[in-house]
DNA sequence: TCACACGTTGACAACGTAGTCAATTCTGCG
DNA sequence: CGCAGAATTGACTACGTTGTCAACGTGTGA
C-alpha cells in the first residue's frame, strides 16, 4: 500500500503538501497540485482512514440510528445515505435502538454515551421515531456531531431535515375519497410518538371540514402502523352498525390490515369500501386490491439528507446552519378505491 | 478522554501491560489484570479505535455485502449481525453492490477491489446471491479477508457457512400438500443465481416421485423470486385447461403473486387452490389468506455467521478452519392450504 | 531601496495504540 | 543450591496522517 510518503518522493514535494493536495486544502499552486495528484493516481495512492481520524480526531463515519422495529421505509432511507457516504469517503454505520422502557431521550442518552464517544460520528442520521424527540437531536448536537433528521417537520437549529409535506398528502388522499362520494371516512392512526400521525390526522380532518362531513370521533382508532393493528381497527369499523364507506389508513400496513378485515367479514376493496395508505411500501402493490396510496421519496430521504449532512459539517466555517428541505411526493393510484356501495 | 496512558499511570503499569489486559493477551499476572480493570472502568477507558487499527494493521470492521435489490431477510440478517458487531467491539458497515451487467465475479471484483484496500474489513458477510458464487468467496479468502456465506450450501474452504437444509423443507412443505390430497402441484422458482431455487426445487420434486405423482413439466414455471413474477406464473398455471390444485411457490413474495392472481381470476384460496411460499417473510400473514411456509431463523442468521466469523479471525492461529452451521427451520401454518377442489 | 504583508512550502511533533525485544522475576529440576 | 527455561513486565518505536510553526519567496507601498 502506498502512503502520503511515496506520493510525496514520487512527486519532489513535502508529505505536508500531498496532504494539502489529498484534502483540497488552499495554498499550494496549480502546478504542484497537478504533479501531486498525478502522482497520487499512478501509485493508486488511498488515504488511510485510520491515520487520519487519529491525527484529526474525525472518525469521517456517519451513523444511521434505527429503531429495532424496521421496515422498508428506513432501509430505503439506508441505501440513499450509503450511496452518498461511498462516494464521498465517509463510512456508513447502522446502530439499532432496541425497545426501551420509560422516557426516550433517557433511554437513548444511555445507549449511545459509550457508543458516541467510541466512535465519534461527524454526523449522526435520525429517523422516526427518534427524530421526532426534539430533546435526543439536541443532545446530539450539544455532543459536537452534526444531525439529519428524516421526516419531520419541527423546525430545531444546527439541524439538517428532509421531509414531504405529510398535510398537504394527506389532504390529498381525503380529497380524493371525498370527490368519489364518500362521506363517512375512517382514520387509522399510527403511533403516537411519532408526528407524522398528527400531520396526516390534521390533513384528513381539515379536507373534512372543508367539505362540510361532519367530524365523528367513533371513526378514528388508534394504531401503531403495524399490520395487526390495521386488522384490528378494520374489524372493529366495519362491524359498527353504520360502518364507514372509505378508511384512511396512516400507512401501508395498517391498509393492508384493513382489507385482510374487509375480507374476514366478506367485504371485498372496492367495491363494499375503499381503502388508502401512505407510504407506497412494497406491500401496497401486494394486497388484493393494489393499495392508492402516496408515494415518499424515501431514497431521496437517504440521499439528500446525507449530502446536506456532510456538508455541514465540511463547510464548518463555525456557523452552524441549520437546513430544511421539503421534497415532492407523489400520489399512487391503484384499485382499492372506489365509489361508495349503493352510490 | 481517557488514554492508556492515563490507566497505566493510575494502575501504576506501563502502557504495554495495559494494553495487554485490554486485549486479553496473556503474559499479565491476575492481581495487575484486575488494578488495570479497575483503573481503566474507574477512568471510563474506551480504547480508540483509529488507533488501534493504524497500528494493528486491524479494521474492526465486518462488512455486509448486499444486492441492491434486497428485502426484509437480509435486513433481519443485518440486524442479528448488527448486534454481535456491537457487542464485540466491531463496526459493521454495509455495502451496496448495485445492479452489474456480464460476469458477477468480474463485476464483484471491480466493485470492491477500491473499497477492500480503503478499509481492509476483517471480515466479510455474504448473502445470497453473492454467497452462491464461490469465485467471490475465494477471491476474498485469497486477499486475506475471512468471510461468512449465508443460506448456501456448498462447502468451501477457509469459509463459515450458517444455512438451513432447504431440501428437507421444501419437502416437507410438498408433503403437506401431497398429504391433503394434491397431485397436480405446481412449482415457481427463484432466481437461477441461488442455489436455493435449486434445493428447493430438488425437494419438491423428490417428493413427488415418492408419492408416485408423475413430473410435469407444465407445471414448472420460472420466477426470480419477486411478486411481479409471482403474479405472472400464477395466471399462467390457472389458465392453464387441467390448471393445478397446489403451488409451490419458492419464496413468499411470489407466493402473495399467486394468491393474487387467483383473485384476478376470480380463484380464491385455499378453496379454488391451495398455495405455500418459503421464508416467512413479512409478507406471508398479510396476505388473505395468509400464507402456509417455511420460517428460516433469519436474525440468527446473521447473529451466528456473525460470531463464527470473529471467532475464525480472532482465534487465527494460522489454521484456517471452516465452520458450517445448519439451523433448524420451522413449518408455519396458516390459511392457504386446504384439500383439493371438489375433493 | 527597505519594510512589511501575504502566499507558499516543508520540518517536525503528535495522535493512541500494538509490536519488538530486552530486562527481570519466577519455576522446576538435577 | 544452581541453572535453564519459561513467564512476566516495560522501554522504545512504528503505524500514516494532520496541526503547528518557522522559513522562504514575492509583490506592494512608503
Amino acid at each position: 500500500m502506498a502512503t502520503m510518503l511515496d506520493v510525496a518522493k514520487l512527486a519532489g514535494v513535502s508529505v505536508k503538501t500531498v496532504s494539502r493536495v489529498i484534502n483540497n486544502e488552499p495554498h499550494v499552486q496549480d502546478a504542484l497540485r497537478v504533479r501531486v495528484k498525478t502522482a497520487a493516481k499512478n501509485l493508486g495512492y488511498i488515504p488511510s482512514a485510520s491515520a487520519r481520524s487519529l491525527r484529526s480526531r474525525r472518525s469521517y463515519q456517519v451513523h444511521l440510528i434505527n429503531h429495532a422495529t424496521t421496515g422498508t421505509y428506513i432501509h430505503c432511507i439506508q441505501a440513499g445515505a450509503l450511496q452518498v457516504c461511498q462516494d464521498g469517503g465517509y463510512q456508513l454505520l447502522v446502530s439499532i435502538m432496541s425497545d426501551h422502557r420509560g422516557n426516550l431521550v433517557e433511554a437513548f442518552k444511555r445507549r449511545f454515551e459509550r457508543h458516541l464517544e467510541r466512535n465519534k460520528p461527524d454526523g449522526v442520521i435520525l429517523v422516526p421515531p427518534f427524530a421526532d424527540v426534539d430533546g435526543i437531536s439536541r443532545w446530539l448536537t450539544d455532543q459536537g456531531v452534526s444531525v439529519a433528521r428524516i421526516g419531520v417537520n419541527t423546525i430545531d437549529n444546527c439541524v439538517v431535515s428532509v421531509l414531504i409535506d405529510e398535510f398537504e398528502a394527506a389532504r390529498d388522499l381525503t380529497s380524493l375519497l371525498v370527490a368519489r362520494g364518500h362521506k363517512r371516512i375512517a382514520f387509522i392512526r399510527g403511533s403516537e410518538d411519532q408526528s407524522a400521525t398528527e400531520e396526516r390526522f390534521r390533513g384528513y380532518a381539515s379536507v373534512l371540514d372543508e367539505a362540510g362531513i361532519p367530524f365523528d370521533p367513533d371513526l378514528v382508532i388508534e394504531g401503531d402502523f403495524h399490520f395487526p393493528t390495521g386488522v384490528a381497527a378494520g374489524l372493529r369499523l366495519f362491524e359498527q352498525p353504520h360502518r364507514p364507506t372509505a378508511v384512511f389508513a396512516a400507512n401501508d400496513d395498517m391498509a393492508a390490515g384493513v382489507i385482510v378485515a374487509g375480507h374476514k367479514l366478506g367485504l371485498v376493496a372496492p367495491r363494499d369500501f375503499s381503502v388508502v395508505g401512505f407510504d407506497d411500501a412494497d406491500i401496497a402493490e401486494m394486497t388484493w386490491p393494489a393499495l392508492t396510496t402516496v408515494r415518499q421519496p424515501v431514497l431521496d430521504f437517504g440521499t439528500v439528507a446525507t449530502l446536506d449532512l456532510i456538508r455541514s459539517f465540511e463547510e464548518s466555517d463555525g456557523s452552524r446552519v441549520s437546513t430544511r428541505r421539503v421534497l415532492d411526493y407523489e400520489l399512487v393510484l391503484r384499485d382499492s378505491v372506489g365509489p361508495p356501495p349503493g352510490a
